[in-house]
DNA sequence: TGATGATAATAAGCATGCTCACTAAAAGTC
DNA sequence: GACTTTTAGTGAGCATGCTTATTATCATCA
């Protein structure tokens, strides 16, 4: 495998280096890949509780519990009680993430563009596609039993 | 880019799914996705250094010393004294790293086996080599600064 | 030889992901 | 109403990646 790279090896680089790249880029702005990825999808579903949220981003919820007391403490996130559920908190945007969504969203697009030097539209759009059709596999696959060693013969 | 999900995100799930089916699989052998490429590796270049070893594999030398930390702990590799330069060790896989590379290895292709179900061969070989450029990519930007605002004068 | 710089490894500390275990509250059941 | 189960969120602790800083040693050169 290392001898001739695999898939699985190349990937894991190429999702490393876009968030280090990501990260080299917004690091004024302060705020990390994964704090972005948390705006970007509260911004499209503000009021939200922290475990659909996280269903969505597909995190466990206490690692997107964590990133959201980073976030409130900045300020750029709140959590507003729920009257109808003590259990459970509303999600809000703080008006001072507003500008960061959009500077967040340019860095995004710089770091795809130097990644995909080379790539056409089509090759993105496959690449897309086929990346897609992997992470249903595979999230089907995580809902199973390993099967190592229940498997009796292979 | 959430709400139509941008291929960096989706880079991002495919990996982390990648290595929690690898890790579901490979509890058993207590071996963790990361020190398996270690132990990958090092079988193909035994008496490496380790700052030698971290290049190949392109992560920091002290996320390996530490990865190696335990995996010496644990018996799978030893450190040898250098004579020829009292500050580099030598690093050798112990004997009993050996049965473990096979099942490694063979958890490994489970684990692509699962993830490229209905992706042709070519296809597989075809997002190799978009992986691999996107990769080659990458690590020419994280070489260059951000340019994010643009240094004064550089 | 002695100063200076480069290199090998590690330390400290942060970020983000996980599992497992727990509390508080809501919802379902008798 | 009391009991059990489910759900929302969090705490503890581990793994792996990073940056920055430090120590020990080697290499270079005046």
């Amino acid at each position: 495998m290392p001898s001739s790279p695999n898939i699985s090896f190349v990937l894991h680089d190429v999702a490393r280096l876009l968030r280090k790249r990501f990260e080299q880029r917004s690091r004024a702005s302060g705020l990390t890949r994964a704090q972005w990825q948390v705006l970007a999808y509260l911004s499209l579903h503000e009021g939200i509780h922290q475990n659909k949220l996280a269903d969505l981003i597909e995190i466990t919820p206490i690692t997107l519990a964590r990133l959201l007391d980073k976030m409130e403490a900045r300020g750029f996130i709140e959590r507003r009680p729920n009257p109808a559920d003590r259990r459970a908190w509303l999600l809000y945007l703080k008006p001072q993430a507003h500008p960061l969504i959009e500077i967040m969203r340019s860095n995004g697009q710089k770091t795809r563009d130097e990644a995909f030097v080379g790539l056409s539209a089509d090759a993105q759009l496959h690449l897309l596609q086929t990346l897609s059709l992997i992470k249903s596999n595979l999230l089907a696959a995580c809902a199973q039993p390993a099967a190592d060693r229940e498997k009796t013969h292979g």
